[in-house]
DNA sequence: GTCTATACTAAGATAGAC
DNA sequence: GTCTATCTTAGTATAGAC
């Protein structure tokens, strides 16, 4: 027997991140104490210390794996071809993926700040990795004359900002589901851009 | 002499205030310490309370001051007459206003979280209605036939998260200035809502 | 693997001297 | 109007028992 009986390290790591994901999305990461994540969980805030060194890497871990796991589910939804179709699949893909994880999202946005500066850097680096795939959907666009931008940094910034608002006011029970959302924000990326 | 000599309250008071605004912004709310305020501004932590009652109020009459320019602003700079003047209008309001103020909007997106309940409805509604101000021009666009949209209220949304967008990456000694970023974006918005 | 206990630091806020 | 001192509470993190 390899591994020792009454062991629960594997239910309660993933529920320390878990409890953490929560409250911080909640309650912001520096108002959250590490014996209210261990309270969530259910064991005393020293325990905490097992599953991770201190509380910054539990803020690091999440939106390092977060923003990983967008640049990985993009790269699988891709559908390749030309650039109308792929602004298309971007938009959709980037309301779905944002609405299914509100909570990842809405950390990454707003406890940049919190990171050291070396963590900072490498979640900016992905982030920048992921505007640079719409930036450069604009410009095959604009490569094949379908579009006509003054500037396709600027123009992607601007679409990224538009679609994330929709994660500050979508509510599941509201009046318009999420295919619809998507729909009119496509038709709306599409009437900006000139397509 | 119905004043003290050596009396600095007036001096005091929006010190107080300015190295909240900006230690707010700069670390967040739950993040900054009374005496940090106090160490800016150059007096003992206990003798903030002389010009607020709690943290809290610190938070709250920076973000309510906002919301009130912001409005009284636009009131100011509406120049009335027909829905695509007013769209113009506002774009390039909304840019320049919230450009000039980089810390008291950044402020008051971020640490809605961090007020009271009763503070936060407060806020809430003076946001809300900002927003009416941009639909009720489309609403108005729509009447006229010059915009056809599948939802005002939708759009309306989508555009200030937009031109919100453009505080997190503009730089002064960047490429574009004001007037540039101005412009492009009045484009953009007139392209998306098909005028 | 988790608990209790605790070291150490710092928070918000107040009292009273000057 | 400001300072020093202090009350009370709570934070992160660690040590050592079980």
């Amino acid at each position: 027997m390899a591994r020792k009986s009454g062991s629960s390290a594997e239910k309660t790591r993933p529920l320390v991140h878990a409890a953490a994901k929560r409250l911080f999305a909640r309650h912001g990461f520096a108002a959250v104490s590490m014996r209210q994540i261990a309270a969530e969980v259910g064991v005393q805030a020293g325990a905490l210390y097992l599953y991770t060194p201190d509380k910054q890497s539990l803020l690091f871990d999440l939106m390092q794996s977060h923003m990983e796991e967008l640049l990985a589910a993009w790269a699988q939804a891709d559908p390749g071809g030309d650039a109308a179709t792929r602004l298309q699949a971007f938009v959709e893909f980037h309301i779905n993926f944002n609405l299914q994880r509100v909570e990842a999202v809405f950390i990454s946005y707003m406890e940049l700040r919190n990171l050291t500066p070396e963590n900072f850097t490498v979640i900016e680096d992905m982030r920048r990795a992921y505007e640079t795939v719409l930036e450069d959907i604009l410009k095959a666009g604009m490569a094949d004359g379908i579009y006509r931008l003054e500037d396709t940094k600027l123009t992607a910034l601007a679409i990224i900002a538009m679609l994330n608002g929709v994660n500050t006011w979508y509510r599941k029970d509201g009046r318009l589901s999420r295919a619809q959302v998507a729909d009119i924000y496509v038709e709306m990326v599409k009437r900006a851009v000139g397509g």
